[in-house]
DNA sequence: GTTAGCGCTCAACGGGAGCGAGTGCTAACA
DNA sequence: TGTTAGCACTCGCTCCCGTTGAGCGCTAAC
């Protein structure tokens, strides 16, 4: 026995049922509610207990109705994952005017991009920014704070991305350092924060007559790169829609999952991981977070000149609105490809 | 009739009884766990019922025990301000360990310090940075980005304070910007970031020379002074904290409470209010935030070289441990003040 | 292959009994 | 005059049990 077209169409009427009510669906409910050919109870019936004995919905108890199972889920969001419905003029309208002002900052801009996913689906969702050091050098200054100390300014494609103090000598003068600052930037623009490292051990000798800043601004660097080594920012929105839900209405389930999203470790193993495909749908202990085992996580990448950059991911109840999900954070990852490209374009 | 010595002792007892257990305090449980004067049940009955007159007790039905009101939390924490028990050298270690790593950005340190205090007091903690328009300035840099445009780079007491891109002229050279920029340095050395923008327009004449770059600088400025106005950094530790607490096991309650510190703008206006004494308590509805009805706030304000520059807010149920967290927040508001004072003084 | 109907199952709801923590009051005691 | 023991009373909480109703599987008829 196979699932054919009708139970296929019974399947996808219980699962946008049960997506709803989050209650088990009867077989009366999808007979009368959906009108699923025109079949009366009794065949829904009979086809739900194929549907059962084939792995894709499963009985709480003998009285109850049926509910959707992982397998069944997976099942709907492929069938799904061409056709996600577009979202209408007004909804991305919406979005866009969330975002609207300029960001500057890469932060400011994937915390309003988090808030808008998570407003508009109302989920919980989190977005993980392009690695440290894969970000691109615009320009690289050292600006003198006081005698002896420097604050390194690092201007990435990304806003300005970290500063470090570091000791100068004291008798370099602020000339000096702009010096030194316009030859580094000549010399290391265009290349990505992770490569500055190697390449300033390279450039050690040409400056020899600086050779105390350079020291130190080495040890800066290195100390950067280490830092950066798997830094992304990581942005959280609507954290507590998640106790919107009736699978969150336990408190001590709900703590330890907003726990999980303040700790912040967990998100970045989520989102890095699985970024081959445009999309990644993982299922309850598959994502292998404590406290999200009565959670579903949804995620896009989003791209920049073509190179992956980041992911955008939701979360929520198993029974989460897939479709308009999707249709969401396609436009959001188009969004932040756009404009993460333009803005290292600029 | 008036609160007398062991009347007090008393109401000690069932408060602090109360803040542990959150079920109402029976006068069995005053006289057999807290022994007060060792007087018998029947005494502590008849002293209870003198405090619910004095408005110091409610009870919540007839047949139960009886329940600290707001009056009573507020003679407690009176009572503890001046003797707030110091941390033990454990404790302190520990919250230092929690800080330890050296803060660059000021975003950094007070996220770190939130989240401290939330983990030593189990409890949500909310800090205020110092008013961005008060910070001073150390240095201020025009960075080159591309042909025609420049990134500002503000460099305050508290770190990179601010960076705006402009518009520069197409014929400004690196070395023209430089130069702008140590003048600009120069004069504008130790104002408030609230004060650059009349005193540019000052200098304006003095430097006709680069009229259109002071143009697009101005009104970068002025852009940056209505943004920092009001705006502070605010930080939420141990935001799911607050489910801990029977008055907050219904998840409807306790998503607008979540929804509220996400939001931010109430923390802003609650951290901002009551500042001129050391500590702040508002219990219930005096915080004046929906969502907020069950919790009580305490509030220190902490300061740079004398300055008051921000706050400190812990949130909890009403019932809470005030005299821990007195202590807490006592280490941490001086721990800032030295932070921000020291990096003041580099 | 589809449908009507019947008997069965089982979670959920609601009312009543019993329990126990806690009070207020009174009377006795130091 | 303050303290204490004792007793009757109150009232929320829990447990138990009967009822209800949604939903299923199965069978027989169309």
């Amino acid at each position: 026995m196979s699932i054919d077209e009708r139970k296929l169409r019974i399947l996808h009427a219980i699962i946008d049922d049960y997506i709803m009510t989050a209650m088990p669906v009867g077989s009366r409910t999808v007979s009368k509610k959906y009108k699923v050919d025109g079949l009366s109870s009794a065949t829904i019936r009979n086809e739900m207990s194929d549907l059962e004995a084939l792995g894709y919905l499963d009985q709480p108890h003998t009285s109850a109705g049926r509910v959707p199972s992982a397998k069944a889920y997976r099942l709907y969001v492929e069938s799904l994952l061409g056709a996600a419905p577009k979202l209408t003029p007004g909804e991305s309208a919406k979005l866009r005017a969330r975002l609207s002002a300029r960001e500057r900052q890469l932060r400011d801009l994937i915390e309003r991009a988090a808030r808008a996913v998570a407003e508009a689906t109302g989920y919980t969702t989190v977005i993980a920014g392009p690695a440290a050091t894969e970000q691109r050098l615009k320009s690289i200054q050292i600006v003198p704070v006081s005698e002896r100390v420097a604050l390194l300014v690092i201007v990435t494609d990304a806003a300005v991305f970290k500063d470090a103090t570091m000791n100068t000598d004291e008798d370099a003068t602020a000339e000096q350092l702009f010096i030194i600052s316009r030859m580094l930037t000549d010399q290391l623009q265009g290349l990505t924060v992770g490569e500055i490292g190697p390449r300033l051990e390279m450039m050690r000798s040409s400056l020899s007559e600086h050779a105390r800043v350079m020291r130190s601004l080495i040890d800066a660097m290195g100390r950067i790169g280490r830092e950066a080594a798997d830094t992304r920012e990581i942005a959280v929105g609507g954290g507590s829609n998640i106790l919107r839900f009736p699978e969150y209405s336990d408190a001590n389930k709900a703590r330890t999952f907003l726990t999980m999203l303040e700790a912040r470790e967990y998100l970045r193993t989520l989102l890095a991981a699985g970024q081959d495909g445009m999309f990644t749908l993982r299922i309850g202990a598959e994502t292998g977070v404590p406290g999200m085992e009565d959670c579903a996580m949804i995620t896009a990448s989003y791209t920049a000149a073509g190179e992956h950059q980041g992911a955008i991911g939701v979360i929520g109840p198993v029974r989460m609105r897939y479709g308009h999900v999707l249709s969401v954070l396609e436009f959001m990852a188009r969004y932040l490809s756009e404009t993460l490209f333009m803005s290292s374009e600029l």
